[in-house]
DNA sequence: GCTTAGCCGGAAACCGGTGTCAAAAACTTT
DNA sequence: AAAGTTTTTGACACCGGTTTCCGGCTAAGC
């Protein structure tokens, strides 16, 4: 690290004033007489000095780290959420460390919990999938440890929750379908115990109520929000004799594996099959055609996770819930006949 | 962060000995007895005990945390680099902290320096494309502060950089296509003034001067390692009277580009147009037809550059150098006729 | 002009670890 | 058993900040 970084003594020294004065002018404290200050800031500006953050954390018993513990299958969504904490804690003195870790080890509350001591971190964001455990949400608990939830749905008390609105926006996303005169609609789901999952697809049978329409069970197949499964979601509902004119995917990737599907099989999306995906990932605007799809404001959402996780103060009730929009590509078209 | 974490004072009171002989446990330092080494080791567990690394880096004057200074398109490759790091340190009292960077601000060495300052990392990574930026190097050297880049090509002596072999992978996958029957091949460049770009050119020109095969310059364009450029580089390609039968695109999201402009002009892929990418990004498998494209071993690279910088004494020069390999799928076809 | 209250600035202790060095303990040797 | 040698342990200072507490200086009150 720092070789001969200069220390508060540097500063106390070359001013002629005492540690405690320097820590004032650091701290901004209103208690100084603006001469004095005046000269510490400028021979802190001189030697280029930057307080040490470890003998900070030491002293104040309270550290600048902030955690991100990740386990989701979508690259992006990471790295957006990544840049939505940065932005918020560039100029601070927090850093963000980052974790991904791995939903099914039986270890895992164990393994976090260590993460978190280890680090002594000041407090912890999670992303779904791995948000919607609550075990760690209670382990963070009762470390004292602060953390906030980002979700499709509210998860706890507002503190400590960021989540879009994804049923209201499966239902937009139905409606459109629908307006384009499409009756018969199939859905793949999102994964089992997935709050996510469970959102978009009550958004989708709400919708599907509201119009009157049936949703039988065998236009419906479980996914697991990988491309794979998308490919086997729709090799069975295609398979369905009276085969749907449009199929809901619960997010972008399992999308294109349906698409995958539809042009092995011959059939032109959207001509004779029009998919709806949910994510906005990149490649929903990069496959052909570019996919229509639901767009959640991931990096807003970070940026409130952030915000209500460093300053509790100021981050209100009114942050905690962001709407998702309906994307419109060309994956949707006009029902045939 | 804690609460009422227990200290080395706490420890040492309660095993009745004193802090340093605590310490001398921690560190497993040889020069214990072994019933004094189990005593407090008894303690340690019984209450918990972590220590705290705050602490640790103010006395050792060097702390724990490694920087990941990134400018990456390709999500996944960033998110395989942090999975390649965690992997090194997961079980050491070693965090990373990420930073995403703007290559192109003013700015940039200044808010690097500031970063690693303001943290005090014990040493950072970069990743390309803002890995090729001799400045940042140079400022963490002038620092003290421990760096390794990660690369197509060695950058520097071995200690500070990790690297695969681009230019034999395409010169490999030039050899594919040529294998196939291709004779007039198209380049989609990677943009100007990137290392790994350079080195993808130069593997595909040396490959074709190996089969004695004209490049002629209009079936080269520039493109920009994003899928737009790789529209617009196919646009171009395929417009120039005899076009050619196949483009080698420097990376896969420009292939996919390429892809879209070929489907828009009612191109079949394979067989009227083959197309290598290079990376082998998610997206690469996930597009129709799968494209055939190179691989680099993301993860391990990431694990060797971690290794490097918190344990340059074990970490040999072999391991400097990874092989990069074709990964053939559906998008090279026989040439026709 | 002297006392008292209010502010500013400094000395010293502390946060929780590690390094130094000498004392204590254990083991050898004579 | 005494002296010498080696091993094990502990007292104390220190890392670079913050906090507590107190003395000195200035300004207000009479």
């Amino acid at each position: 690290m720092n070789k001969g970084q200069p220390t508060i003594n540097d500063v106390a020294r070359v001013a002629g004033v005492s540690k405690k004065t320097v820590s004032r002018v650091i701290n901004a404290s209103p208690l100084l007489r603006t001469d004095t200050r005046d000269k510490v800031a400028r021979v802190i500006a001189e030697l280029g000095y930057v307080p040490n953050p470890q003998a900070r954390a030491l002293a104040l018993r309270r550290n600048f780290l902030i955690g991100l513990l990740h386990d989701n299958p979508n690259a992006q969504t990471v790295l957006n959420v990544q840049e939505g904490i940065l932005d918020v804690i560039r100029d601070t003195d927090f850093a963000l460390v980052v974790r991904p870790v791995d939903r099914h080890s039986p270890t895992l509350v164990e393994d976090c919990q260590r993460f978190i001591e280890r680090q002594r971190l000041y407090g912890v964001l999670f992303l779904p999938p791995i948000s919607e455990n609550d075990d760690l949400a209670q382990m963070c608990a009762g470390l004292g440890c602060g953390y906030v939830r980002m979700g499709s749905a509210q998860l706890d008390e507002a503190a400590h929750a960021v989540g879009s609105n994804d049923r209201e926006a499966v239902s937009g996303a139905v409606d459109h379908l629908v307006a384009q005169g499409h009756r018969r609609i199939g859905l793949i789901l999102g994964p089992a115990g997935f709050r996510s999952a469970h959102e978009r697809a009550t958004g989708f049978r709400e919708a599907m109520a509201r119009h009157g329409l049936d949703v039988p069970d065998e236009l419906v197949t479980q996914g697991s929000y990988r491309f794979a499964s998308g490919v086997a979601g729709a090799e069975a509902l295609l398979d369905v004799p009276d085969r749907p004119s449009a199929i809901f995917c619960s997010n972008d990737e399992m999308a294109a594996g349906a698409l995958h599907t539809a042009r092995s099989r011959g059939l032109q999306v959207p001509d004779d099959l029009s998919l709806v995906g949910f994510d906005d990932a990149p490649i929903a605007a990069h496959i052909w055609p570019p996919m229509t799809t639901v767009r959640w404001p991931i990096r807003p959402m970070a940026r409130a996770a952030a915000l209500k996780l460093i300053r509790p103060d100021i981050a209100g009730e009114e942050a905690s819930r962001f709407p998702a929009e309906l994307v419109t590509r060309a994956s949707v078209a006009q029902r045939a006949g």
